[in-house]
DNA sequence: TGCGTAACAGAACGGTCGTGCTATTAGTCG
DNA sequence: CGACTAATAGCACGACCGTTCTGTTACGCA
């Protein structure tokens, strides 16, 4: 009982390294297997494709966001602190998962962005989960009063989105030390602007 | 002469389709041969590589965006028309150009940030020039008087670019159809914003 | 028109991929 | 301790990969 599901646990561990480097797609079931020093068969029996594999991959990486992002996130107070709690959470998850393949989610949308199937499926629902949670911490500042009523929580949520991204593009692909720093002024601009109105 | 050059320039925009939906690793050569009813030797004879496909597809990539976005672009007036004419031209260009597989440097982007080597070298040059563009055309409109003298061009195209990458993973990987109005509403913000302050 | 060369085809190579099948080890429980 | 099952190894398969070599076709130029 206890060992296949540890052994399980650690393959789906490398597995998320591998993917967040190579890509779901370069992730190697042969590479995985001598990496983790196991046959390629004996490894293969614990999901029943590749397929099951990535979409077991997709959970682990959500379930490492949850616990870096969306845990300490709600355990900021409601309202504008749990905003900013979310998107410093977003920030340094961007910043420290970087080694060596930058966020997951960011290489895995634009790989899987028109390869429609189950793995597919499985990172629509993450992103849309945070994004509706990023959306619903915003709405909540506004009914507490921190924001403005009629702040658009959805339009907050795409630029956020559009800031980590920015940061990953310039920090991961052109190597730009000062990326992180504007990075967080685009985020602090971006909450004096809903602030203000 | 001409007939050699002909199928050479045929085989990088059916392989600058293909890399922009499958990316640049999962451009496969037999695919390519088929896909042009070619011999697989006989298209390979045209790249001595792999890898030198790979960066001819970069820059057919490079030459499209040039057409599309940058000579447009510097037909507008120096300043702020030039300016708006750069973003307009980059939003048309990501919907657009969505059809199969979305902006070609986005996919590029995430795909090459952590493999060293030619090809990303040479995107990571196509890169540097726009944003070196971007930025120097709000420069530019800064000393026309058209911006504040103070303004940060560097960020101004840093927190653009996010805006491009946010409407990328938002219309391809969500599916949302109102993406691009809210890329817009965020473009017109960040130049309502430097030209405010 | 004939020749030289550029353009292409065909076949094969070693390698890796995902995936089954069968045997063997290791762990659990009566 | 012995039986049963879960966990893993070994091996083989067909397919596709990038690449190379050796021919064969077609074009351009004298």
């Amino acid at each position: 009982m206890t060992k296949g599901q540890d052994t399980r646990q650690a393959i789906l561990d490398r597995a998320t390294d591998l993917a967040t480097a190579c890509g779901l797609e370069g992730l190697s079931i042969g590479q995985l297997a001598t990496d983790l020093s196991l046959s390629k068969s004996g490894l293969f029996a614990h999901f029943q494709s590749k397929e099951a594999l990535q979409v077991a991959v997709v959970q682990t990486a959500a379930d490492r966001f949850s616990e870096a992002v969306v845990r300490p996130g709600l355990r900021a107070p409601r309202g504008l602190p749990r905003v900013r709690a979310l998107v410093d959470g977003w920030l340094t998850w961007a910043s420290t998962s970087q080694t060596p393949g930058g966020c997951f989610f960011v290489a895995a949308a634009t790989e899987l962005d028109d390869r429609p199937g189950p793995v597919r499926d499985a990172l629509v629902r993450t992103q849309r989960d945070w994004m509706d949670l990023l959306a619903g911490a915003v709405r909540a500042a506004a009914t507490e009063g921190h924001l403005p009523a009629n702040v658009d929580a959805d339009q907050f949520a795409f630029e956020l989105n559009g800031v980590l991204y920015a940061y990953h593009h310039r920090a991961r692909l052109l190597g730009e030390a000062d990326a992180a720093a504007r990075a967080r002024r685009a985020a602090d601009r971006l909450l004096a602007s809903v602030s203000a109105t």
